[in-house]
RNA sequence: GGGCCUAUAGCUCAGCUGUGGUUAGAGCGCGCGCCUGAUAAGCGCGAGGUCACAGGUUCGACUCCUGUUAGGCCCA
């Protein structure tokens, strides 16, 4: 039998099936390096309109975790598909380097080594810390494919970015928008110095832990008649009584008067019993029982020091521990500082820095307010005040560094205030011009800044943007004059913060002297600005003209945490500086889970890192992970999840290669057939890859990548691999390689091929890439996917008509290929080619099948189709009796006619006389 | 404890939004089979879902409302 492979087009290429991603992609990167793709991309799209994705600065801490690498794609994503829509989408990537973390860390390290340095030296480290991870987190986000000013990126801690940063403090400061206040902080009394929330150390120790009762002066008169009555609270840091201004009800629980003996006491009526045991007091009766609301209008006599302060209702009151009374001082805890803001209470803070009592409580004046416990304990005893005394095991925190009790203290620190020039309300007016996605977002952001108190920007710190001021060395009044402010902008400009701490105060001043008293000696102010101030500031620093970037940005897309962090605050720094939003739309994304849905954490040993994956699969496979889900909800991943992410992305990349393989011997200048030359099947497919395009191109519009991934896949799998591709193998394989009906198969599967890249290539820029290198040369084309743009679509009437006829042909196909699936299983038949399907159908169906009747032999891939009209719609199939033709496999009568070329069938003798063999 | 959000086949997603209404769809995976001229490929058929759970509104709910459970982010 003679063998007529040789006769046949086959495909061939030299795209691999096997990616070897983790190999190959390299030698893509280093390429796109080489030539600059990133620099080549702006050039072609100089003079385009703008889309701008400004970069929230990841922090300069640590290789990157999946997270990050999540964002950084998706924002890859979303520039690669600007791009490739037209638009002239920078990407200028940058970073977070000053703040507590990096403080820590190198802290940490220093200490380790048992090292002391000075405040420049620490900062010195610390900036090399930050360049060290910069360093390490560009080359994976390099190695994600991730196109940008990697070379110039932005970092908070370049001069000018710390310039920019005095310069919207000084703008703020101007405008009268900061202040300095007292707020209670972690305090350590033998460092001297506010511990960040990091730093704290939680260990289990014994407390003092008093029940005490206060005598009600005012309200309750009803229940005052009966007896003294008291409110009994409960507090483990019996020290912080002196500073008690109020105590705390919630307006919802029920609390309960109880009488024993001849007092009344007020206690949450579910911590009643318990409360009035302890206190040696189980005989008692209840008198009355009322909601916590009642209590609002009741004063009450501080135990031992002259005072008389409220109740007020608040909602950090638990029923847990404690009498469901709370001992409020606004100067000695978080949630007692911001009560106290909404009342209006004074912030009483009576300690030093080294956690001595200060003269305003003058009979423990000098004491450590741990060693005043005791005497505080004793005192209230005396007095009768004291119900129980206990000594229970909690958590408490501790310094890091020293390992001794921390207090909660009130320092001066300064806020930004969100009431003056109403920055509260412009800020709501901005949110609502700007576009979320998704849409909760608004909600999120909008429940945050109705409730956000002013914003706390001072941190008594190294690392980081300083908070320019002079405080006068005699009389201590704060100098932030708008002349000082500018000259500090301008040095830190040129010399970066390292210029304000090396200037002496008097310098910095230019002799301007103090207005309360006139001295001319200053102190200056060491606080720093907290880190947010500074990545808040970032659309200042970055979209200017130094970087040829517009204000606003187009989007910001970050995780969903930045609501509160980095959206807000930086619409509170534009709104201070520019009057206005420096976002049009947001995007958020959700967290990495596992695969039982728990996010992912160090800690709970469920991490992937990207890093392991890349090296693994791939960047274009992490890539496409990302594309897989829908991102504004939480996302999974698992090697599983990856291993289908696998499967979707061998369909793609086969179909490319495909495609590919039957192009080689294709020259689009010279063979392509126009659309109208094809037969009606090709310009139906094209028709469905038109609709594909419009599909994708409206996802990428919408930010719904996860629609890209499933039309894509989608389409070759189903359209394309068990469709298209599989009907035209005959016309490619067997057909004369220049005739018509192969070259225009092979125009349409060009159009594809080369059209396919270029829908991917915002997802798998190395892959989209790598088909387009395989591609038949053509001069019009640019030398890469990614300075490609996408071609219009135009869906045209007789697309439309297509659209119907063949889905009702593929109905008919169906019913067919259930028919032969029938026959295989009942051993009649094995390739479809064996078979002849008989058609019964009428009317309409019958003229439909009857018209394609010469085309329905390929479109079933069986040998032969009889059609008979009349009945009801019906398939049959049997073996076909005529000889196969050795070269293309059907069964048709027509072998055997021609005894030279007996074996063959007269479609394959006719083209081998054409090829000459 | 509060705010916002999520919950459809083993997996990833459609359907649900401002218009509730025939047997809830797709791909992958899985099972069975075919092919060996996309071959560490390709094709076909098939089995998988009480739409988290419980109530309610309605003639009728995956779709609207309430609650519960689980999970997430941000606070406390």
């Amino acid at each position: 039998m003679t063998d007529y492979k040789d006769t046949l087009n086959l495909p061939k290429t030299a795209f691999p099936m096997k990616a070897d991603l983790a190999k190959r992609e390299p030698e893509f990167l280093a390429y796109w390096e080489k030539v600059d793709i990133y620099g080549k991309i702006r050039e072609a799209r100089r003079g385009r309109d703008v889309y701008l994705l400004h970069d929230g600065p990841p922090y300069a801490n640590g290789l990157i975790h999946m997270g990050t690498a999540l964002n950084k794609v998706l924002k890859d994503i979303v520039v690669k598909s600007k791009t490739m829509a037209g638009f002239d989408a920078p990407y200028v990537p940058g970073w977070d380097c000053h703040g507590q973390p990096i403080e820590h860390e190198v802290m940490k390290e220093l200490r380790a080594k048992g090292e002391e340095l000075e405040a420049a030296e620490v900062r010195a480290r610390c900036r090399a810390y930050a360049e060290k991870f910069v360093a390490l987190q560009r080359e994976d986000f390099k190695r994600l494919a991730v196109f940008g000013t990697w070379d110039t990126p932005y970092l908070t801690m370049h001069p000018h970015y710390e310039a920019t940063v005095l310069g919207a403090f000084r703008a703020m400061a101007r405008d009268g928008r900061v202040y300095r206040a007292l707020k209670p902080v972690h305090w350590c009394y033998s460092c001297e110095t506010a511990l960040a929330e990091a730093e704290l150390e939680y260990k289990d120790v014994k407390s003092p832990a008093v029940t005490v009762r206060l005598e009600v002066v005012e309200g309750l008169g009803e229940l005052r008649a009966q007896g003294p009555t008291y409110l009994v609270v409960w507090t483990t840091t019996p020290w912080t009584l002196p500073s008690n201004l109020a105590a705390a009800v919630d307006a919802g629980y029920d609390y309960a008067a109880a009488r024993a003996g001849d007092a009344i006491y007020i206690v949450a009526e579910d911590l009643l019993a318990g409360t009035m045991a302890a206190a040696g007091l189980p005989d008692y009766e209840i008198v009355k029982t009322f909601k916590g609301a009642e209590l609002t209008d009741v004063k009450y006599r501080h135990p031992f020091i002259e005072r008389v302060s409220p109740v007020i209702t608040t909602d950090f009151v638990t029923l847990e521990q404690g009498t469901g009374v709370v001992h409020v001082a606004p100067g000695h805890g978080a949630d007692d500082f911001y009560a106290g803001q909404q009342y209006g209470l004074p912030i009483l803070s009576p300690v030093d820095d080294r956690g001595l009592f200060t003269d305003e409580v003058p009979d423990y004046e000098g004491t450590l307010v741990f060693d005043a416990d005791a005497r505080i304990v004793e005192r209230l005893r005396e007095l009768g005040a004291l119900l129980n005394y206990e000594e229970p095991e909690h958590s408490y925190p501790h310094c890091w560094r020293c390992k001794n009790p921390l207090l909660f203290r009130a320092t001066k620190q300064w806020f930004l205030a969100m009431e003056a020039g109403d920055l509260r309300g412009a800020a709501l007016k901005e949110i609502a011009k700007a576009e979320w996605v998704p849409r909760w977002g608004e909600q999120r952001i909008v429940g945050m800044v109705e409730s956000r108190p002013d914003w706390c920007i001072s941190r008594q710190r190294s690392w980081g943007v300083p908070i320019p001021a002079l405080y006068c060395a005699s009389c201590d009044e704060l100098h932030l004059g708008d002349e000082f402010l500018a000259r500090v902008e301008e040095l830190v400009a040129k010399e970066g913060i390292e210029g304000y701490w090396r200037a002496p105060a008097e310098e910095l001043a230019a002799g301007a002297t103090c207005e309360k008293c006139g001295g001319s000696s200053w102190r200056k102010s060491e606080d720093i600005l907290d880190v947010w101030f500074e990545s808040g500031t970032s659309h200042l620093a970055v979209l200017n003209e130094c970087y040829g970037l517009p204000w606003p940005a187009d989007l910001y897309l970050e995780g969903s945490d930045q609501h509160r962090g980095w959206f807000q605050l930086s619409l509170l720094v534009a709104l201070c500086t520019k009057g206005s939003s420096p976002y049009r739309t947001v995007i958020t994304h959700g967290f990495m889970l596992d695969v039982d849905g728990k996010a992912m954490h160090k800690s709970a040993g469920n991490v992937i890192p990207p890093q392991e994956v890349v090296e693994k699969y791939g960047a274009d496979v992490l890539r496409l992970w990302v594309a897989s889900e829908d991102y504004r909800t939480d996302i999974g991943l698992s090697y599983r999840l990856l291993d289908q992410v696998v499967e979707t992305y061998r369909r793609v990349r086969n179909t490319a290669r495909f495609l590919l393989g039957n192009l080689g011997d294709f020259d689009p200048g010279r063979d392509a057939l126009p659309p109208e030359q094809w037969p009606e099947l090709d310009r139906f497919a094209r028709q469905r890859f038109k609709r594909l395009a419009r599909r994708v191109y409206r996802a990428y519009e919408r930010f719904e990548f996860h629609v890209v991934y499933h039309a894509v896949h989608n389409f070759c799998a189903v359209d394309l691999s068990a469709f298209y591709l599989d009907v035209i193998k005959d016309r490619l394989y067997c057909e004369a390689p220049d005739g018509p009906a192969r070259r225009a198969a092979q125009s349409c599967l060009y159009l594809m091929a080369r059209g396919l890249a270029k829908l991917v290539a915002p997802v798998i820029p190395l892959t989209a890439e790598d088909v387009w290198r395989h591609l038949p040369a053509d001069e019009r084309e640019p030398e890469s996917v990614h300075l490609a743009e996408w071609d219009e679509v135009d869906i045209t009437a007789e697309d439309d008509a297509l659209d119907e006829k063949f889905s009702r042909l593929l109905e008919t196909r169906g019913a067919v290929l259930k028919a032969l699936e029938e026959a295989r299983a009942a051993g009649s038949i094995g390739h479809p080619l064996e078979a002849v399907v008989a058609l019964a159908a009428d009317g309409d169906a019958y003229e439909l099948l009857a018209a394609e009747a010469e085309n329905l032999p390929a479109y079933f891939i069986t040998s032969q189709v009889e059609l008979e009209r009349g009945g009801a719609a019906a398939v049959a199939v049997e073996a076909a009796s005529d000889e196969k033709c050795q070269r293309c496999w059907q069964r048709l009568p027509s072998v055997g006619e021609d005894p030279d070329r007996p074996d063959l069938c007269e479609r394959c003798r006719r083209v081998m006389r054409r090829i000459g063999k």
